[in-house]
DNA sequence: GTGAAAGCGCTAACAA
DNA sequence: TTGTTAGCGCTTTCAC
């Protein structure tokens, strides 16, 4: 892979019959040059196609303008908007965003974060804040700037900007008990290297806990971020516990679950209610619209990209950012039949 | 934004009582080195935190394995799963991935393809063929290796990786016709700037030409890739024309229309039969399900980085990729119903 | 197998 | 206001 051969600001000092000095004054402080040499140098500099060599410019000047992203996946609504909003408030700063995904990896996800890191990056958003000792080893010798997102979790003297999702969890499970549910059941995400779907998996446990005696949360089975899974689960968690009410991990597997249902002739919320978290746009498309709990996605990729330029720009006075998160109650959510439970689905 | 003390491969070599340049060996061509030093080089490296300077090695090397997306956002379904499987068959080569997006402007397209080449982008990956002179002139003077995806149309000489949206479209269109439909309306997305809902535009409206008397395109209405957008664009069309199918230019749109219909009473398909464009997990969750077109999303980005990495690696010997659709037919695409059709909505 | 040194494109002192 | 020049971190000849 090799580069065509491209312009340098020699060519265009020739060009424009200056010296190279001046070509690097009219990109980066043209009010040090009178308009007139600044006109001939952008008229080279558009006649040649010249952009600035990166490498070059970071080399020189130790300053790079560039943050980078790693997130687990793209196809995956609930970081696209968040990130969305972080490139949008990066890029009204000047500030360019590198993305790079993980694919859940945590391997991959330190490659990644050495790939970005030689790239330049000066600063980096982290998705959760479990990682291996190994990934955070290196991020602490490099002092490597970043800022974790979608957690409230944060170590000693690093900050994060998200939400509680322990709590989220909790409340949404408690508006269940409190419609008259008792069997509860959870669609869990995978937990293996995530802090997030944990904590909405304690969230559930301990709404649960906390209202004792009568309340019950039949099983959580964990399933991949996939709408099939989602349907699976259902099956597996209706042919055996045949649980009132149902709170997901996120919106995919409980549109899943949704699907499910509707295939087996299982009536939602008439038979079974079902929850969701995050709100993303399949919450309300579904029939009937899901019952679910609002992240603050954008605010979430704004706010990241406050805190992180702040840090770059000096270490004091920044501080972490929690978000508040919000219950949409929904059709899928309705009072605990007073129906006589049916029997297990054959 | 300054780095922060960063190892550099002096400090290595320093470290490891070695030249600069066998530390370049053990990163570059570890062969070439006794596994003695190598070993000593590298628990160097380790003990530093060392990654390699990407611009010091894009300087004396001219060659950065990276390559560049630029794709209209991220919050897109209809983007994501193509970036992805784009994003994983170049790492199964070794080569990173850049992205950038654009917000459907096409100055800050420009502006992103000139950073994404100035951080050493070798190659670009670029939607629809459809943009102004300006950035075209950039990319033919920088002689920018690129492809473009998610179309069939490229300039000569230059490559595309995608698929037939006017044929798709078109084809979407005759099944509603083959079904008995006579007056047919399309929700279309915008289409300044985008060849891609353009050509699907133009299919439809190539459709119920060919079909000849009786059939009817009652009206086109654009809308933005939201929800809401579709939702408004369905309650004008039924205000008005009264159609008895509605082709969407996307599953977004048609999911919109869709939750529209659901508040305003209007059945699918008994009323009026909605059909989709892309199939993303949208058009499976919805009730009842979406008629849609199948977009070929991974193949599409395996696709493309394979045409793209052949480009780098060689001029010759690469061709365009045309990639099939699939009308998938669900249960909002039904016969038009023999109801007498009702006056518009008031 | 290893080291010395030139030079990639750029910025920032400093000089004029 | 403009030019000259050293040097950023790395790779790559060319010697040894």
């Amino acid at each position: 892979m090799n580069r065509k051969s491209t312009p340098t600001l020699a060519d265009v000092a020739r060009l424009a019959g200056v010296s190279t000095a001046s070509i690097s004054r009219a990109l980066n402080s043209p009010e040090k040059l009178t308009s007139t040499t600044r006109e001939r140098i952008q008229a080279a500099i558009d006649e040649l196609g010249y952009t600035p060599n990166f490498g070059g410019r970071a080399l020189a000047s130790n300053r790079t303008e560039t943050v980078g992203a790693i997130i687990p996946s793209m196809s995956n609504a609930m970081f696209a908007s968040g990130l969305q909003a972080f490139q949008e408030a990066l890029s009204s700063e000047g500030v360019n965003l590198l993305v790079a995904t993980t694919g859940f990896d945590p391997e991959v996800e330190l490659r990644q974060i050495k790939a970005l890191v030689s790239h330049g990056a000066d600063g980096l958003l982290l998705i959760g804040n479990d990682r291996p000792e190994k990934t955070w080893d290196f991020i602490d010798k490099r002092q490597v700037a970043h800022v974790v997102a979608w957690t409230n979790q944060a170590r000693p003297g690093q900050f994060f900007v998200g939400f509680d999702n322990e709590a989220a969890a909790c409340d949404a499970a408690r508006r269940a008990l409190a419609l008259g549910h008792r069997r509860l059941a959870m669609i869990g995400g995978l937990s293996v290297n995530n802090d997030r779907t944990r904590a909405r998996r304690d969230g559930v446990m301990r709404a649960v806990a906390e209202f004792g005696e009568g309340a019950v949360l039949t099983t959580v089975v964990e399933a991949e971020y996939r709408l099939d899974a989602g349907a699976e689960a259902f099956s597996r968690i209706m042919s055996t516990q045949r649980p009132s009410a149902i709170v997901c991990a996120n919106d995919v597997l409980a549109a899943g679950a949704m699907m499910r249902a509707r295939d087996l002739g299982i009536d939602v919320p008439e038979d079974v209610s079902i929850i969701g978290f995050d709100d993303i746009g399949l919450a309300s498309v579904v029939t009937p619209p899901l019952a679910t709990v609002r992240v603050p996605q954008l605010a979430m990729g704004r706010e990241a990209a406050r805190v992180l330029l702040a840090l770059l720009a000096s270490t004091s006075g920044v501080s972490s950012v929690l978000l508040p998160t919000e219950f949409i109650a929904r059709g899928s959510l309705g009072p605990a039949s007073r129906r006589v439970p049916n029997r297990p689905l054959t």
